[in-house]
DNA sequence: CTAAATCCTACTTGACCGGTAGGAATTAAT
DNA sequence: ATTAATTCCTACCGGTCAAGTAGGATTTAG
């Protein structure tokens, strides 16, 4: 039940992509994503190539070029980008909604496993497909906040990642929130 | 996000193993399991195996021999399984629970993926870690039984199990029930 | 003109997925 | 006692793919 790092790598650079927009940052460098996020750069550069082909970033070539998100963070859904890196987000083909493969047990219609693998695929697109880019950036940017962390990309101050004061030591780590972590903090309703 | 072939095979002999305790038979063969479920016979010699040394399925050698399930339905859980088989529910180390490991990411804290992540291995874990193998089976011998569907180690004789009156052919398919396929069929409320 | 950037294509290295193969040991039935 | 059916154990293997590396061509700002 992994992700690929590609895959990783893909989705913490859309975000950061997110919060530079945010940040009124129009463009920002290969180089500059790779060291801030710590990945490796040329790697990255084939990631992003493949995000430019899909559209989910534009480019600038040359000097003082870079990346950019090629449409507004609402309209990217965090499954698609899932999907379209890391492949179908069920479990197993005969449980995909959008990929969907035969599988070769014998009873497809009385197979408890797909039925059980079909409710999981399901929690997942729950999330994945609920939240967009910006609800990602949104709730990065408000827990930074928080914290008094200082913001990527803020104007004349490059990235600043200090760890945050500690409250007091005690972090009332509030475990589960019924309906997810980003929910409690966006209060975003489902929609589906 | 993919499940292996050894994990799905795994489960998928379980679950029959499952059925097979139900119908009082107390010893299947291998190769039986791998001719009803369409398995590559070494392959699932090897997994049970595994299975084996971790106390899932217990075996008689010899002529006549065989495995069985080891302990009661009840007390196997799918969540245990798949992370025996395939490693953490979580899509990244950094958002798992059982199975943690640090990511290279500069400040994990205010890491907005990492929180998306938590919430899918959330998720996952609710549906996986809330229900054990017999949940599984009953739900597979239900739906058998709801379509008069020979169910699998069925005595040759028709014995016991009363075939109910097969509705009336209309199987309203009611899609997507809010807390999943399972509880729907099941009713099973949430413990945690 | 040059430095800084993207763009493009090829290559690599190791792990691991999904099996196969062969035989030793054990046991029930004849 | 033999034999046939079965599990048990260890080794191997081919292919794919993840996770990068490498190097140069091209474009553009200053």
């Amino acid at each position: 039940m992994q992700l690929t790092k590609k895959g990783e790598y893909a989705l913490r650079t859309l975000i950061r992509l997110g919060v530079a927009r945010r940040m009124n940052c129009d463009v920002v460098s290969v180089s500059t994503l790779a060291e801030s996020e710590k990945l490796p750069f040329k790697f990255l550069e084939q990631i992003l190539a493949l995000l430019r082909q899909e559209g989910y970033v534009a480019s600038r070539r040359g000097k003082q070029g870079g990346v950019f998100l090629a449409k507004p963070a609402t309209e990217i859904k965090i499954g698609d980008v899932v999907r379209l890196i890391d492949g179908r987000l069920a479990p197993i083909g005969c449980a995909s909604e959008t990929d969907y493969e035969k599988c070769t047990c014998p009873d497809e219609t009385h197979c408890g496993l797909r039925m059980l693998m079909i409710d999981v695929r399901n929690a997942i697109s729950r999330i994945l497909d609920r939240y967009t880019l910006d609800d990602v950036v949104a709730v990065t940017i408000r827990k930074m906040e928080r914290d008094g962390v200082t913001i990527p990309f803020t104007p004349a101050a490059p990235v600043d990642v200090a760890t945050p004061p500690a409250k007091n030591g005690k972090t009332v780590r509030r475990a589960d929130p019924e309906d997810g972590f980003l929910n409690w903090l966006l209060g975003k309703p489902l929609t589906n």
